[in-house]
DNA sequence: AGATAATTTGCAAACGTTTGCGAGATGCTT
DNA sequence: AAGCATCTCGCAAACGTTTGCAAATTATCT
């Protein structure tokens, strides 16, 4: 093992002493150095017998005799070091592989470069393409994330943030489980200065970060959507009501119906789950009433809706209409493929990262910000 | 800030006061202490007023009067140190809310309790459930997780086994990207002593610590079963060939259909994704030859199928057959449920974490683990 | 040449823990 | 009363960085 990083070494060196003129490229930190051979030997062997797995500052320090200061600050291209030796410190790093020690770097600095993300489950097309989505411009930015599952249970809730106040998380992306009342432990976040962005399920009280979807707006679209296309009875569907997605994405569908004071027939249920949404369709579909829509508040929904209609083999939209409010991601698996209005996970986390950085550099509270809601048309309306 | 810190202190304290001999219960670590008033407020005044948001040993140990190490040992319950001053630290560590610092832990004990988890993207059914439940796991004991996404793309692998080395994760759960052949990066983190575990896309050298489905074992139920169902002509559809995920699944599936000598004709055809999967489908389907099955070697294969077969107008299993290997989620948003060959994600996520474990606590190289893959019979054959 | 300024580097403290070792205090044995 | 074991606790070093300040060196200016 030793040997092996001698022998990587020494191959680092000898292709540099058949170039010993080459010039010290700073852009790419390769070149040639000038160091007695001896003296580096001998020291670089000392250092590597007592503990060889990991480069630190101090072991760059004792074989190439600069202060461990100079080594630290000459890898930050620090004005105060000479391109000399920067170029010799760069090139050694390089040569053993030397990666900072991010715990070491974090207790000194107080700052952690690392997220961490809360959600009531991971397995969730809206949740993880929100992850996704904050992954991507965390990993850009140079931040790690850490994913915390709440799963909807208060106590785990509280662990999480304890976890990531222990990480010492620079900020923290969190998501309300759909039973969290108390936000106390969310309060004491602020306290230790980690900056909190909410989304999706946000608490209701103000001063907080917050970013949301066009929910009131995404359930006018498709009340619109379904009287522009001069429907007479639509079964509405939508999730737990003491969801303010719920209340909003309802409130918005139902009052859009009553404005237009039109002569469509609306009726409205509430469903859990996928399968009580199926229930609910099958038997309105059993009925005499002739429904010749269905809205579907979510992707849970939908599904237990098309469940419903497909086991009673009715056709989309020759037999029955229906129209959604999803991410997309379901609405596209059937054929034809569902109408959806969309609210993007993607965006979403996009629009929490932007918020989340801005509140690093400074900014304190930031008035609430949405995603768009638009209409997707597929072909089931 | 400050007040309200020492409110919050009194208010515990009073509380105290008014039952002095309440006794000593080491489970819920409550109880009663008994240094002096004024001293204590004077320190507590002393270290609040220079930084009072964050509770460390060294100002626990300021107030109290014992030594950092004192604090420290009464805190992890050491032997060494007595009854009653343990009870006294608990007491005021609690009421202070007194929170370890991770880095400070990782910096000294070198080891980090993170676990890294690399997958190509989060926005995908199966990974999604491995990562749920390696996160399940991992918190129960104590681990967190930070998550990366590959992206398929070699640099970023690169970069994101980078961020788990200078994290000095504990360990780190890896699925190549579909085009990585060079896994010298991987092999970086033996060298650190990064226990790894791969998953799914394992490399195919030896030595390694690997879990995953039994793929053969797939193809060869799905083969059993379209044969034990007499059907006659058999359209499969495979993914990337160069996978060893394919080349499993494929030998195996191929091999039963000859092995068995059967007169039912196998027409075999490779997707790259949904799209092209569901024009393949589409194609075959306005030939003249007959078919009455379709195999799909995954979810996505089974989208793009599904598609073309409700375009199409066919009705499952009238008109036509169809099984596949996957997760499960997907079989089922349909009417009648498809029938697949169950390899759970969320099983081989505990898998890899009972590897990760026992890797952890010594056995060095495990043999490869499997998870079972069995059928579950939806209405689609 | 001497003084001053600019450049380059090192010293040492600090971040918050953990832990081997040793010291003082107490109790027990003969 | 002396010896010894046991119980408590503190000292100090270490983990690997970053950074204010001072020191040493070199360059520049009268």
């Amino acid at each position: 093992m030793r040997d092996a990083l001698l022998l990587k070494y020494f191959m680092v060196k000898s292709s540099e002493f058949q170039h010993p003129q080459k010039s010290f490229n700073s852009s790419t930190h390769k070149g040639y150095n000038s160091f007695v051979l001896p003296y580096f030997l001998s020291n670089l062997y000392q250092r590597f017998s007592k503990n060889m797995t990991n480069t630190t500052l101090k072991k760059i320090s004792e074989v190439l005799g600069f202060s461990i200061s100079t080594i630290s600050r000459a890898l930050k291209n620090h004005p105060d070091i000479s391109i000399k030796t920067k170029q010799k410190v760069i090139e050694l790093a390089l040569a053993l592989d030397y990666e900072p020690n991010a715990s070491a770097v974090q207790l000194r600095t107080r700052h952690s470069k690392i997220f961490g993300v809360m959600v009531p489950t991971i397995s969730n097309f809206f949740y993880d393409s929100f992850i996704a989505s904050v992954e991507e411009e965390s990993r850009k930015q140079g931040f790690s994330l850490i994913i915390l599952q709440s799963g909807d249970n208060i106590e785990t809730e509280n662990e999480n943030l304890k976890l990531c106040r222990q990480n010492r998380v620079s900020g923290l992306f969190a998501c309300l489980g759909s039973n969290t009342k108390d936000i106390s432990g969310f309060l004491k976040m602020k306290e230790q200065d980690i900056k909190t962005i909410f989304f999706d399920k946000v608490p209701e009280i103000d001063g907080l970060n917050k970013v949301c979807m066009a929910d009131t707006r995404a359930g006018e679209i498709a009340a619109e959507t379904i009287l522009r296309a001069k429907k007479k009875t639509v079964l509405a569907i939508f999730g737990n009501t003491n969801l303010s997605i719920t209340k909003k994405r309802e409130t918005a569908f139902c009052a859009t119906f009553k404005s237009k004071n039109s002569k469509t027939k609306l009726l409205v249920e509430h469903a859990s789950n996928s399968e009580s949404a199926r229930k609910i369709v099958s038997s309105w579909l059993n009925k005499k009433i002739l429904i010749d829509t269905i809205f579907c508040m979510s992707d849970e929904i939908l599904i237990g809706a098309l469940k419903a209609i497909q086991e009673k083999g009715f056709s989309i939209p020759a037999d029955i209409s229906i129209i959604a409010i999803s991410n997309g991601f379901i609405p596209g698996l059937y054929h034809p493929s569902i109408t959806y209005v969309e609210t993007s996970g993607y965006q979403l986390g996009k629009l929490a990262f932007t918020q989340m950085m801005a509140c690093l550099a400074g900014s304190d509270t930031i008035p609430e910000q949405m995603v768009e809601a638009k209409l997707v048309n597929g072909g089931s309306i």
